[in-house]
RNA sequence: GCUGCUGUAGCUCAGAGGUAGAGCACUCCCUUGGUAAGGGAGAGGUCGAGAGUUCAAUUCUCUCCAGCAGCACCA
């Protein structure tokens, strides 16, 4: 028999018999790893205890204490604990996969009767059992007549498509714990035993696409949590609490800042709180704008149909548009006036996007290479018929306004208007309070128009101008609009969903279609490139993040309500006032509160609204001239002078931009 | 759009085949109180919409609408 080197991570190195397993590896070391252990790292590979080793390598023996191997095999092994659970309780379910996710599992069921939410409980007890019966886990590898007929006989359908999607000369490995089975790639825990019963949590029941194609059957998705101990769960269910509080939703209904209603979903309805928000947020983004090159135009919304063909995106999104028909034959008429004259019915579609429309605007008297680059911005107004099931809150809504803009520029500009703009994103995200946030870099898709060289040059102009402005970014492959490709800007919510804000796109289509064109230094007509960009992306989406982002307790100068004055007694009243017109005439937005309450319950009342800052005024306020001021989410208060404070608070109350 | 769940007062929620209840918020009164809920009284609901079953439906059934979770989608 060959002998093998194993090297261990001190550096020692033993000779084994070829096809020694970790297992016997950590039995010769010692009794108690032998037990303790949960998988092995061979030449950095996750592997199974049982598997063979067949080389030289350098080793190293998992226990629980390996956090990510340990919560790897958890997880998996819950999946299969799990997936048991369900056909012992329900036989005639069938299995189909269970991988692993962020924070734990799920596994895709077909089963004729939906599952409960009081199934889950029936389902977590069934679970424990089977851990606390310690079965050993085994596993085989078989070929792939065998194992398809396997599934074939036992009326395992799903997995027999699996069987036959797995590579060739890829194992086809047979898993079991107890007499049930699984088709698994591994690696698995040595028994069910090795699982904490006390550190998982089943979280929900929802559909799932098999293979997430639409025209496959729906399945059921059993979702579940796991940890690997119960302290890490408690921690995580208490995350989840926490992150519900800040639920945008929540807080928008808490804050007073926006309503949504049935008559129009997934579009918002602006309180005053809400709106102050959005105009602040519009009026920084505005000067950041102009200071930025970028000249701002407005267009109509509703836009006939001939438009969006030519754009071509009457052909792709037409279901996504909303779709506004008008009979101009009633042009003047009374509204009882009969029936739609179909021939003077005018199409229009609400605009989804604006760019068709910006060509427009540049196409209007003729363009000279000295106009370009040149910057057409918009606070866009768009609608698009979304998918009922996207509607989020304010996050994926009918409804937005894009701070969007269209940069028209030569081929040989695009690189540096790229590396222009990811600094301009990157200073507002950080003015904003967003220092970190995602780029992905998604390059040709497989339907595309454009020859390779175009794309060559284009995604080669992009990766450069990331580099040149020293920014991380990770690669998608095939990601890219079929016209060209784009750079997406990521942040995430509070509970690590990440939303997509900014965009950097390329585009070399838009213009041929709709015939944009500008005159070179040799007095040739050329068509410019255009570029689609966004910053914030959408008003609505952004302020949803930067509520969740806070949890509600924006920074001062974003704060619709800054200052309370509230008064403790009500001689104090004119008082109050004096000093709300003193903060007001200083551009804070300052307001009284001389109600007939208690000043616990103001302070109450005001903190639970998110107001940054309370000023209690009373007797001693009034003969000093003074205010206490008190401060969110701080319990010490403080004495200072009517002047210092109004200097104070104006200060803060200056969009970081203008400080 | 798909699967499942949900829809009762402004908000959070209870309730039952015999036409509704709590807390908070709201209005009024008492209280002028020094930093996270002072006391009392009052007002407030076509029980998401429509149809069906029933002597009787907010409750049961169906359809639709909206919301929530996930999937799919996101120019």
């Amino acid at each position: 028999m060959a002998q093998i080197s194993l090297t261990f991570p001190d550096g020692n190195a033993r000779e084994f018999e070829a096809g020694v397993t970790p297992a016997e590896v950590a039995a010769s070391i010692s009794k108690s790893l032998s037990k303790k252990a949960i998988s092995a790292q061979v030449d950095g590979a996750h592997w199974d205890l049982a598997w063979p080793i067949t080389a030289d390598a350098q080793i190293a023996i998992n226990t629980m204490q390996d956090e990510d191997a340990a919560l790897e095999l958890i997880r998996h092994d819950l999946a299969h604990v799990m997936a048991r659970a369900v056909q012992e309780i329900w036989p005639d379910t069938k299995v189909t996969i269970g991988p692993v996710t962020e924070n734990g599992w799920f596994y895709d069921f077909d089963r004729a009767e939906p599952f409960t939410p009081e199934d889950l409980g029936q389902i977590e007890a069934k679970m424990k059992d089977i851990i606390n019966a310690r079965d050993e886990v085994r596993t085989e590898v078989w070929d792939r007549a065998r194992a398809r007929k396997f599934y074939e006989d036992s009326g395992e359908p799903y997995k027999v498509e699996l069987v036959d999607r797995i590579p060739e000369g890829a194992d086809i490995r047979m898993y079991w714990h107890g007499d049930w089975q699984d088709l698994c790639r591994g690696p698995h825990l040595q028994h069910t035993g090795q699982l904490p019963a006390d550190a998982f949590k089943l979280m929900g029941v929802s559909g799932a696409y098999w293979f997430g194609d639409v025209k496959r059957p729906m399945l059921q998705r059993i979702q579940g949590v796991a940890f690997r101990n119960r302290d890490d769960l408690k921690k995580y269910l208490n995350f989840l609490e926490e992150a519900a509080k800040r639920d945008h939703r929540k807080l928008g209904r808490e804050m007073d800042l926006f309503h949504m209603q049935e008559e129009a979903p997934g579009q918002v309805f602006w309180h005053p709180n809400g709106w102050t928000i959005y105009t602040t947020l519009q009026d920084y983004m505005r000067r950041k704008q102009r200071a930025g090159g970028y000249n701002e135009i407005n267009t109509p919304q509703v836009v006939d149909r001939k438009l969006w063909e030519a754009s071509g995106h009457w052909d792709k999104y037409q279901h996504h548009m909303f779709i506004v028909e008008v009979d101009e034959s009633r042009d003047g008429e009374d509204d009882d006036a009969g029936v739609k004259n179909k021939d003077q019915t005018r199409i229009n579609a609400l605009k989804p996007m604006n760019c068709p429309c910006h060509v427009q605007v540049f196409n209007q008297g003729l363009k000279s290479y000295r106009d370009l680059p040149l910057r057409l911005a918009e606070f866009g107004s768009c609608a698009r018929f979304e998918p009922s099931g996207a509607l989020h809150g304010i996050m994926r809504v009918r409804g937005f306004t894009q701070d969007d803009a269209h940069i028209f520029c030569t081929e040989a500009q695009i690189q540096e208007e790229c590396a222009r703009f990811i600094d301009f994103l990157a200073d507002i995200y950080r003015e904003l309070g967003f220092p970190e946030f995602e780029i992905k870099f998604a390059t040709r898709p497989e339907k595309r128009v454009g020859t390779e060289e175009a794309w060559d040059y284009v995604e080669g102009a992009l990766e450069n101008a990331i580099k040149a402005v020293g920014r991380d970014y990770t690669l998608e492959p095939g990601d890219g609009a079929f016209y060209g490709p784009k750079l997406d800007f990521y942040l995430t919510d509070a509970i690590g969903r990440v939303w997509q804000c900014g965009t950097f796109q390329v585009d070399p289509n838009l213009p041929e279609r709709l015939d944009a064109s500008y005159v070179d230094a040799s007095g040739e007509r050329k068509r410019p490139f255009m570029l689609h960009r966004a910053t914030l992306g959408s008003f609505e989406r952004f302020i949803g993040i930067l509520i969740e982002e806070h949890a509600g307790k924006l920074p001062f100068w974003l704060a619709p309500r800054q200052v309370v004055v509230a008064a403790i007694t009500s001689e104090a009243d004119d008082y109050v006032h004096e000093v709300v017109a003193a903060l007001k005439a200083q551009g804070v937005r300052a307001e009284a509160d001389v109600r007939n309450e208690k000043i616990n319950y103001k302070v109450r009342e005001h903190s639970v609204g998110k107001v940054p800052v309370i000023l209690a005024v009373g007797h001693r306020e009034v003969e000093e001239r003074t205010v206490t001021v008190r401060r969110l989410g701080e319990k010490q208060t403080q004495v200072v002078t009517l002047d210092d404070v109004v200097g104070q608070l104006a200060l803060e109350a200056t969009p970081p931009d203008l400080r």
